[in-house]
DNA sequence: AATGAATTTTGACCTAGGTCAAAGCTTTAA
DNA sequence: TTAAAGCTTTGACCTAGGTCAAAATTCATT
């Protein structure tokens, strides 16, 4: 066995990841042979606005938010990234400074794969490609519903929208903040505090400590307006 | 010559589009006969929300734009087409209905490709999943900037950055009317007319019948907050 | 179990930008 | 060149949701 226990640990990284899934084990070694592990505090930053990086991360564990802010320092999370979900693909494509920052928002370990390696691999092996293009397609698809419901739907809509997305069984169970989730949602944090507490009052739902909600009139939720 | 005109049409729509751009002749004379060539009057509907299509359309001539509505019917455009661009991959990668809707905003020419085929398209010529991969990267993160203007950015500052965006030589030739123009940048039309008639006031541009801006003042149109 | 830090909630207040409806312009087509 | 059909502008009004700052919870740590 010449694989020592670092190699060991990049091949479980690509295996557990979505885009290499198609890929026999010779070919997933191969991969792990050129990326290379990389673990993060929560709160550490990846990267920032007008960075230059040119890496493909992919998650292996952890959480990580992309977001923008305002002049005035507002924030605005565009995506929350989970294992198995990538970043950094856009400067790999285009020649622009990211506009985009990158937070860890728990303990992380990533793959990273330099940007010329990840379009040779698309070359090489169709199937990375398509999963790519499926993955984009899909954040895509996010992005377009995000800018609908900021534009289109009330601060009460997008709350329930979001609840019955992360509502199982009855409950929800938060992965972040309410600041946190207040800013994916592009509203303010008193105003998702406001609104919960009247969604509460009229019992549609009920809030348990910081980070659970119990949905207790799922007819109700469904009708806000 | 066994190439006929019908062909040779498509192999022109072929041609001029990004995504095939690095094939042979005869790559594309091959993809020509997979294609099929669609003309739409303004105003017509490609598509609707809710529909389940599985075509990829690649505009050949004309502009389309893709837009939501809200319950109220108020419409936010996603994004504009022009030549060379294509729309419809969402659903090619997943199950879920499209959400948005596509109309044609002038006389357009499209090609149209079997959802099926594009796959194995990209499959075969891997520069074709790639330039796939880096338009659908853009567009995403037009998408996100998108989402962080509306959220974060003021009425004003929209205006401001979209005539930056669009100007050539002082000059902003509308392609489309403000009603568009306002949907785009998520707001009423009202407000766009007010802030327009408002910089005119002010110096900053003239506008000159329906669709001509006139910068005149390009500094304060990026002090703009 | 107590302390301190972090997160949430609440109150008071304010304004950007939406809506509706009417009037004014431009463009198109006859 | 005139009418009709779009578009666009303007006025009056209103409210959803933002801000700031203080108080109250909850959570983590000793």
């Amino acid at each position: 066995m010449r694989c020592n226990c670092h190699e060991r640990e990049n091949q479980n990284c690509i295996e557990l990841v979505p885009i290499f899934s198609n890929l026999t084990k010779e070919e997933m070694f191969e991969i792990a042979m050129i990326t290379s592990e990389k673990s993060l505090q929560k709160g550490e930053v990846i990267y920032h606005a007008g960075d230059r990086h040119d890496s493909l991360y992919v998650i292996h564990k952890g959480r990580v938010k992309i977001t923008r802010f305002s002049e005035s320092g507002r924030e605005q999370i565009l995506r929350i990234l989970g294992p198995g979900q990538f970043m950094g693909e856009l400067t790999l494509f285009s020649k622009e400074l990211t506009k985009d920052n990158a937070v860890a928002m728990e303990n992380t370990i990533m793959c990273k794969i330099v940007g010329q390696d990840v379009k040779g691999l698309m070359a090489r092996f169709p199937s990375i490609a398509l999963k790519i293009v499926e993955e984009l397609s899909q954040r895509l698809e996010k992005a377009e519903t995000l800018v609908e419901d900021i534009s289109l739907s009330s601060v009460e809509r997008r709350i329930a929208k979001s609840i019955m997305d992360m509502e199982e069984d009855g409950l929800v169970q938060l992965q972040m903040t309410k600041g946190d989730w207040a800013s994916h949602l592009g509203m303010s944090q008193e105003s998702l505090s406001r609104k919960l507490g009247q969604l509460q009052e009229e019992g549609v739902i009920r809030l348990e400590g910081h980070r659970k909600i119990h949905v207790l009139d799922m007819e109700r939720l469904e009708e806000i307006e």
